[in-house]
Parts: structure tokens; C-alpha cells; sequence
DNA sequence: GAGTCTTGGTGACTATGTCACCAAACATTC
DNA sequence: GAATGTTTGGTGACATAGTCACCAAGACTC
């Protein structure tokens, strides 16, 4: 085994797998990378894989019709894109688009090798049912935001989240208010008023927290 | 095999299954009522089986900490709860509540059965991942409504859908707003609207539509 | 028939989304 | 480095949706 193959143990959840498991996995995947940028998967792009990722992030995001755009969740290194597997195996076109986020090294698990690990091994499938659940969840969170929490909160929360590690946060008005699922304009008026308060900075393509504990502090209504 | 023992059948997806797969399956679930209103799962309540609807209609919603609610899918015979499935092998707590919008028999499979069904059986697995498959969709579709669609499209389309079988759509404003996750003076003076148009009458408790060609019209706007 | 709960109505207000623009910053090209 | 196009952000006017604080009529209970 050599250190390519060794990325089983990058995934808490599949070092657990016995080892002819472990085997399989590993000759019958395949590493493939993406560029930034790039469509993994989409509308009428059916994956044929499941990816494992071991490098970079995916965002999955949804188009509606009405043109509007809105992030659903993203994958990361270590997480593997279990909703595209579930919709493979189904009828319906996968309506979200997956891209990267940044460069990414994924490991591709055909679905035939995907079905058979799910029947022959339990901690694969633990993996696979928590992997579901997280997304899930996640999902519901969305619903939750979208639907009942004030947009200068969410933004907010955004801005702390993608401000972490980082003292400016890169990103444009219009990235912003697809995180969101709202209007360019919502952002760019809430983002204004942020500043006026004096808790951000803004420059073009980029926003500079100030005030972190001011904005936590809105994140905080209802969360 | 009795008849209570053929509910299998009822279910497309299992009727492929082999028979000794199908007398594990009957042998180790057991048959449940629950009366209507009756809270089937919700947080803090993990289910420890899961059902296979045999019949009647459980409602899923899930509210907010704003004390807000959101109807997010529903489970109709010939369906099962795959989510709360998902969402008991894993660590989280469900943040979704399971009601029986009439009275329910369902099967209960426990976890443990589940897990053995999905090890040995590919059409079990078929089945189970084609019903994640679609609950996903339908909250990628809950997603796009709520961000992104007009209230009064998507009141129009609820109404459409409730009187696809009967005249008389018997619920409240209160109801509706739950369906669409907004508030209920919006559902009042949308309803209003269509009153003054023509489209529907009213009387407390019910919406009569009239003119359900108009709504239809409305409906399809964006759909 | 007096209370009480459910259901729905209403005005005033705030928040969010839409539309049609404009203008500055930046990149590209000649 | 001037001309040009693209990206990014700003703005006013307006439309839609959500909030709050009420009120009132119907229905149900005692």
C-alpha cells in the first residue's frame, strides 16, 4: 500500500473497515482531480460515482427557474457526496449543481462498488447513513434560515463564519447573496449598514469585520 | 401467510424482494396505530423503528425557535420514513416532527432488522436509497418555493393540489400558512384577493374554489 | 347567557425583493 | 496610455411579504 492508498484513513468513519473491505475500496476506486471552478456535477450531468474527497471543497448550490441562485451545503475534505450516490440510484435528475470550491482531489467509487461495500460492510454503512443525516440536517437548517430568520442575522453569522480564520473575507456582494439565496442589492444595502455602525470595512471584492464581537452578538438572535 | 402479513406487497419496491428476505422482513416488524394528531417522532423522541406506511398520511414539519413552522414533506402509504431512519443510525438529534395527519398503520422495523435487510438485500437497498432520493428532492423543492417563489403562486398551487379531489377544501388560514411557512394575516389577505377576484369563496374553516382554471393559471406561474 | 377558544380581519409599520438605472474599479487591447 | 468592455457596487422608487397589536364574530362549554 502506497501513500495514495493510505487515503482510507484520512476518513474517521472507513478506518473502522476490515481489511479486505479496505482492499476493495482501494482497487476499485479511482483519484480523480477537478480544477477550481469546475462542474463536478449538475442537471442533466448525472455523476457516475461516489466521490470521496480528500482535498478541496465542494459547493452544492441550486438554480431556480426564476434564475436565482442559493447555496445548499458544501462537502469537504473527508466527507464524501452521498446525496449525488442517492440520486443516482434513482429516476430523478439530480437538481443541484456541484462545484469546486477550490482544486480537489476526490477518490471515485463506482456505484456497482458502492452497492456492494453498503451490503458487505457495517461501518461502511454507518458511514453512509451518517454522511446522509449530516446533509439532512443540514438541509433543515437551510429551510429554517430561508425561511423564518432575519436576513441581517444570517448575514451576520455568514461574515463570522467566513471571517474565522481570516482578518478580510474575500468575497463579492453577489457571492454573498447567493450564500443567502437573497438580491445583490440586500446585501450590498445590509453590508452598508454594517459599516455604518462601524463593524465592517468594505473595498471592492472584499470584506473586512472590525467589530467581530458586534456582529456575533446579532449572529446570536435566534440561533 | 395471512393477509396482515401481505402488506408487503403493497409496497412496489419490496415486492422484488426474495422470500426468505420477505419473512425476515414480516417476522421481526410489527404492525402500529397511531391515532390522528398523534406525534409519531419529533426531537427529543428518536424513533427506534423504521415505518413502512400502510396507511394514512403522516405530516412532517419542523419549527422554528422563532416558534415558526414549515410543513416540509409528507409520508403517504406505500412510503417510509427512510429520514428519521437516516437520522437514528446517526448521532444528531431529529430536528423534525412526524404527525399523523390521519389515523396511521404503519409497520415498525427495528434498527437492527433495517440494518441486516439493507446488508442482504438489493432490492431493499434499491428501495430505500429511490425513497431518500426523493425526500431529498422534495426538500431541494421546499428550498426553491420558500427563497425564491411568489406567495401567492404558491398558495394558488397548494389550493390546486387540496382540491384535487374535492369541491370544498376544508382548513384554516392558520393551516395554510404552516404549508407555506408564513404567517397567517398573509394567507388572510391573499385569500382575500382571490375572493375579490372571483377565483375562490370562503367560510371559516373551508375555501371553496370557483374558478379553478384562474388558479391553475396562477399556479403555473413559475412552476 | 357568560366566559372562553378558535378563527379571521385590519391598519400601521418594517423588512425584503425588484427594477432600472448609474458609476467607479479593473482588465484587456490596441 | 487611451479606448473599451466587464465586474462590482450604489441608488431611488416601488412591490411584496412579514410583524405587531389589536378587534370581532363564530363556536363550544359550563
Amino acid at each position: 500500500m502506497s501513500n495514495i492508498s493510505a487515503w482510507i484513513e484520512r476518513f474517521p468513519g472507513l478506518s473502522r473497515l476490515d481489511q479486505p473491505t479496505k482492499e476493495l475500496l482501494l482497487n476499485q476506486s479511482q483519484i480523480v482531480n477537478f480544477a477550481k471552478g469546475a462542474t463536478i456535477f449538475g442537471p442533466g450531468n448525472s455523476p457516475e460515482n461516489m466521490l470521496f474527497l480528500l482535498d478541496g471543497t465542494v459547493r452544492v448550490q441550486q438554480t431556480s427557474d426564476t434564475g436565482h441562485e442559493i447555496v445548499l451545503y458544501r462537502i469537504e475534505a473527508g466527507q464524501s457526496c452521498v446525496l449525488t450516490t442517492a440520486c443516482l440510484l434513482s429516476y430523478d435528475d439530480y437538481s443541484a449543481t456541484g462545484i469546486a470550491e477550490t482544486a480537489v482531489d476526490a477518490a471515485a467509487v463506482p456505484r456497482a462498488v458502492f452497492d456492494t461495500l453498503v451490503a458487505q460492510s457495517k461501518p461502511f454503512r454507518d458511514f453512509v447513513f451518517a454522511a446522509f443525516s449530516k446533509r439532512i440536517t443540514d438541509l433543515f437548517l437551510v429551510i429554517d434560515e430561508v425561511a423564518f430568520q432575519r436576513l441581517d442575522v444570517r448575514l451576520a453569522d455568514k461574515l463570522i463564519k467566513l471571517s474565522s480564520n481570516t482578518d478580510r473575507v474575500a468575497t463579492t456582494h453577489q457571492k454573498l447573496s447567493i450564500e443567502l439565496g437573497t438580491a445583490r442589492e440586500v446585501i450590498s444595502r445590509q453590508l452598508q449598514e454594517f459599516q455604518r455602525r462601524g463593524w465592517i470595512e468594505q473595498a471592492r471584492g472584499s470584506v473586512t469585520p472590525i467589530d467581530k464581537s458586534q456582529l456575533q452578538k446579532l449572529a446570536n438572535h435566534n440561533t
